[in-house]
DNA sequence: GCCGTACCGTCCGAGGAGGACGATTGCGGC
DNA sequence: GCCGCAATCGTCCTCCTCGGACGGTACGGC
């Protein structure tokens, strides 16, 4: 029972199997592909091998199918609730990471051309758009109370992060940057 | 000349030494720290590496001190400046990602105890009171008024997402989620 | 039964993360 | 000048992440 270092991707695996209880890779796939693959992105084949590296170092148990399709069935064990739990009550260390493309490219538009930074602009109001439609439709069909459910108070810091983006946009693409920062200083 | 393929990360390199000139990694690093770092992080060890890729594409050259320190100037080619420019023109793809750990603790909450969650949310308003300051801090500095120096306009982003996180976590904090949601629909 | 299609699992090569370590330089003390 | 120390700068190594390719499995239509 090797120690292994925790990514967060190691917690994603641990809280799904922990909130879903015994789960294929597939399972989790699915689920997170509606949950938290929202905000915190990563490829399918990790749910494979991550589970893989929890259960080498008994944070998982594994059953594996006999019959018909191979699948495997992971476990959270007492040690993985443990790992789990006193992540979730340690301080959070660092600071959130943006990683957004369009930022980039705004940050670099001194070396093209205005109009592409009005293109860029309108793509990402469009873009921000369709995710708050998307959002607002996930509150509404699970829960107009935000304390409803309590997965989904996630998605509150999701919305309001996205209605943040989208009034930037808007401010840039009406040369409008100046009344941001004055609304930013009202009262709320 | 291999064709490379060329991550944000290249674009960050490429767009460096296109803004500043002729560097070196450790000049590129400096720049970087105080800049897109904030945004876009990455380990310095990539910008000692993803340059000679770039080279190795003709996309950079490459200049190599003979003497004392062993050091390597980058320059930016006209293809690594097509390279660029035709990135910033072309349509922003991907939706960004947020990569935040708190999001994360706060999403397996139910696992946890209540505390926890104050306990989160008072160290995430804290975190998002100082970054603010900084970056209000630099805003003061650099140029009160947005359009000042377009590099800065980025900042206003920040900025923006920031006050948004931390309305976010001292609605939770407060217990007062339905108030934040309320505020939302609030002209702006 | 045969075939198409959606479903599910594994593999692999390239790139990212970030710490460890080694080399170089400048500076203060003598 | 010479030494030693600390700051600066460069490289390496190992593990992890990425995401597409590919192949196997189940199921419905005919």
């Amino acid at each position: 029972m090797p120690a292994v270092r925790l990514s967060p991707t190691s917690y994603v695996v641990l809280g799904m199997i922990s909130l879903r209880g015994p789960s294929t890779p597939y399972d989790l796939k699915r689920a997170v592909g509606h949950s938290v693959g929202y905000f915190w992105h990563f490829p399918h084949a990790q749910l494979y091998s991550e589970p893989e590296r929890l259960t080498a170092a008994g944070l998982l148990t594994c059953e594996t199918e006999t019959e018909g399709r191979r699948r495997k069935t992971y476990s959270i064990t007492a040690a993985g609730t443990e790992a789990l739990e006193s992540w979730i009550a340690e301080p959070s260390d660092s600071h959130f990471q943006m990683r957004d493309p369009a930022e980039l490219k705004l940050f670099f538009n001194e070396v093209g051309s205005p109009e592409d930074v009005t293109r860029l602009a309108k793509g990402q109001i469009e873009r921000h758009e369709e995710r708050i439609a998307l959002y607002e439709g996930m509150v509404a069909r699970f829960g107009p109370e935000p304390t409803d459910n309590p997965r989904l108070i996630t998605l509150e810091l999701g919305l309001e992060v996205e209605y943040a983006t989208l009034r930037f946009w808007r401010a840039l693409a009406a040369g409008d940057l100046a009344g941001l920062r004055r609304r930013r200083g009202e009262p709320a």
